[in-house]
DNA sequence: GGAGGATATGAAGGATTCTTCAGCTTGAGG
DNA sequence: CCTCAAGCTGAAGAATCCTTCATATCCTCC
């Protein structure tokens, strides 16, 4: 997420002893929580450094104000996904489609829900600042990720593997956003999983090139 | 959107007289514009009233505050998708698959591009309070109006229908909002759109039940 | 034409919030 | 043990912001 980070967001200083880790996670801790329980709207500088347990001086030794405080929190998080996302692109790198699809959005929906109250509280407080610089780094980024796979795919070619990749990613993030956002019961929610499965591979199948001659010899490059 | 409308953010009255909607309306454009221009964290009563040209006391008039401005303005607004949702589910009960998909997310698309900035304004606002129940309200509406338009559906019938549609609608609404959360431009938009309805129709396609006799019949219920 | 309700005004009170800074405490290295 | 940088404190200033209400203006309908 080291993209374009417009200047004023920048943190003031890194920690350098140990008890200044523990405090610079505290005050993280505390802004997931406060995002949370009050929502974004009563997110303020006072009650972050309350409920982290320090002054709240202490938080303006590290973030010049509270907007890079929310972007920071957002960048760590999008650069953990992200590197979900490209672990798991190295790992099916050859593989048949079918595969990569699964393993795709199982990593992408498993990065979401593992701490489904924090993907919760950041998709609240993204609203309230520019995230789009953040955003945009990610959504290349994992597009890169995602594009060199599938053009690996074992046994499948695409036509304009832009579009269809942009298209597949677009759907898997609206998704798995939609169905946070609505607040699926956990069944149902475990449904849309799967079956979002279902539907890009459905879809990939519809736009696939049809086999070619070195494909079905079984090649891998 | 007449659900469950927590009290706290009723309306205070209803314009009576002309030029009184005349101002509730430029009330709610002036919010649009700053939502758009400045964000939802400079969204301030103050302000509000300048831009549509009358005193912050007239805003009180007609909203007990704040939160009940954005709250009817996202009112207004989920209730004009639905409709149009609701409208293409009637126009197409008993049709083939096919055009009901290519309706559907027509219909939404267009419902979300037709005033993109609007949309893009309150996709931002949104967060700020308890949409919750406005959404959830919005979801059952438009999920009852698809649910009723795929159960008639002239070729094909699902097993679950009630996990494909909710599949279905999460898609589509999730694609939409991430196509313009991420900002892509005009083509690539576009391209989505249309492999959006590609792939809602590959997914249908490969979770169909085979047809029955009545089908291939060509009965219509 | 005039009475009474509907609308509109905008200064001011009350409540928060963000951010700073001068001084204090803690820890590490010599 | 001592020194100095790193880290921490929290009261207070400055800036907004939300909301009210007493007052003024406009419509409508008799």
């Amino acid at each position: 997420m080291d993209a374009v980070v417009p200047t004023h967001l920048n943190a003031r200083k890194r920690p350098r002893q140990a008890r200044a880790a523990v405090t610079l996670d505290a005050i993280f801790e505390a802004t997931i929580q406060l995002l949370l329980s009050d929502g974004p709207e009563r997110l303020t500088t006072t009650r972050v450094a309350e409920r982290a347990g320090v002054s709240v001086g202490t938080m303006y030794q590290y973030f010049p104000h509270k907007q890079a405080l929310i972007y920071a929190l957002n960048g760590r998080y999008l650069d953990k996904v992200a590197q979900d996302v490209e672990a798991v692109c190295r790992a099916q790198h050859g593989a048949p489609v079918a595969e990569m699809v699964d393993a795709l959005v199982g990593a992408y929906w498993k990065a979401k829900t593992a701490r489904s109250d924090v993907t919760r509280a950041l998709y609240r407080s993204a609203v309230e600042l520019d995230t789009e610089s953040l955003i945009e780094s990610f959504g290349r980024r994992v597009d890169a990720a995602t594009s060199a796979m599938f053009e690996s795919a074992a046994d499948a070619r695409f036509a304009d593997l832009a579009i269809v990749n942009t298209t597949v990613l677009t759907a898997i993030f609206g998704t798995v956003r939609s169905a946070f956002e609505r607040n699926l019961q956990a069944p149902l929610m475990c449904g849309v999983h799967k079956q979002l499965v279902v539907m890009c591979l459905a879809y990939l199948e519809a736009v696939r090139l049809p086999a070619t001659a070195d494909m079905r010899a079984g090649a891998q490059t």
